[in-house]
DNA sequence: CACAATTTACGAAGCGCGTCGTAGGCAGCT
DNA sequence: AGCTGCCTACGACGCGCTTCGTAAATTGTG
């Protein structure tokens, strides 16, 4: 068993990683068939990736079945904490609230978001506030 | 001339792009001193990693004097933007929502940090409400 | 049993990036 | 002129990811 997978899923890695979240423990084909037809290649590249999650620790498998089944062995909040993280740090030095801002620049949110965000905004300074 | 680089620097592309930012036009030699330890190796790796760059439109030099002189070619908030777009397409379905406050979640923001989000979300909700 | 379909396993190739060694050119100094 | 040092240019290598072809194992069907 792995550690405790430190690295930042590929982006082939993170679309099998979505499916497996999306759809619980999945065989290879199931994978196959839900990934979006713009990053699904032939079946033997997606078992090869999956195979290569495996060794690395992304994800773990059930060999009981003729079917192996698939599961993530990361947390998706988790992971996709890293990537936001890993980002924040490369390009905004660390700075949230600059990675923040200019995601919100970039796409408009809807006033469903805005409200949402406004929701984690004061639960935050809630928090962190006190005297 | 490039007609205009869509692509995503890579993350010592970003770095070299940083110190460009910051800086304005340098030298070879001044980007690779002020590049941070982490991610500074070999002299000539800088070299070449900015004749690349050069290549593929990130950069521009001044060959005019004998110590070659770089500039970005692309803007930083343009690129940053591009990049956390991708990582909003990658990771959370295109919703910067999401995004946001998974980054939130991630690295505890300053009071400050926090006031200029809070701004920034009146400014978006002032432009996007009126009736 | 023979045959087809499905699945896994293995290996190889291509590609881009990062890394560096080395060579060649230029400038200044003695 | 010769030496020393800095700069650019070029080529090469290693590595990891992706992609796939092909073989082997297993299961189902006539």
């Amino acid at each position: 068993m792995q550690p405790a997978p430190r690295l930042r899923p590929t982006d082939a890695q993170l679309a099998i990683l979505s499916v497996l979240w999306d759809h619980g423990p999945s065989t290879v084909r199931q994978v196959h068939e839900a990934l979006p037809d713009d990053v699904r290649r032939g079946y033997t590249t997606t078992l090869k990736l999956m195979q290569i999650m495996v060794e690395q620790g992304l994800a773990r498998r059930d060999e009981s079945e003729r079917s192996h089944v698939y599961a993530a062995c990361v947390g998706e909040d988790e992971t996709k904490g890293r990537l936001v993280d890993d980002l924040m740090q490369k390009a905004f030095g660390g700075s949230a609230a600059q990675l923040v801002m200019r995601a919100l620049s970039e796409t408009p949110a809807s006033a469903a978001e805005l409200a949402e965000i406004r929701a984690l905004l004061a639960r935050i300074e809630g928090k962190g506030d006190e005297a």
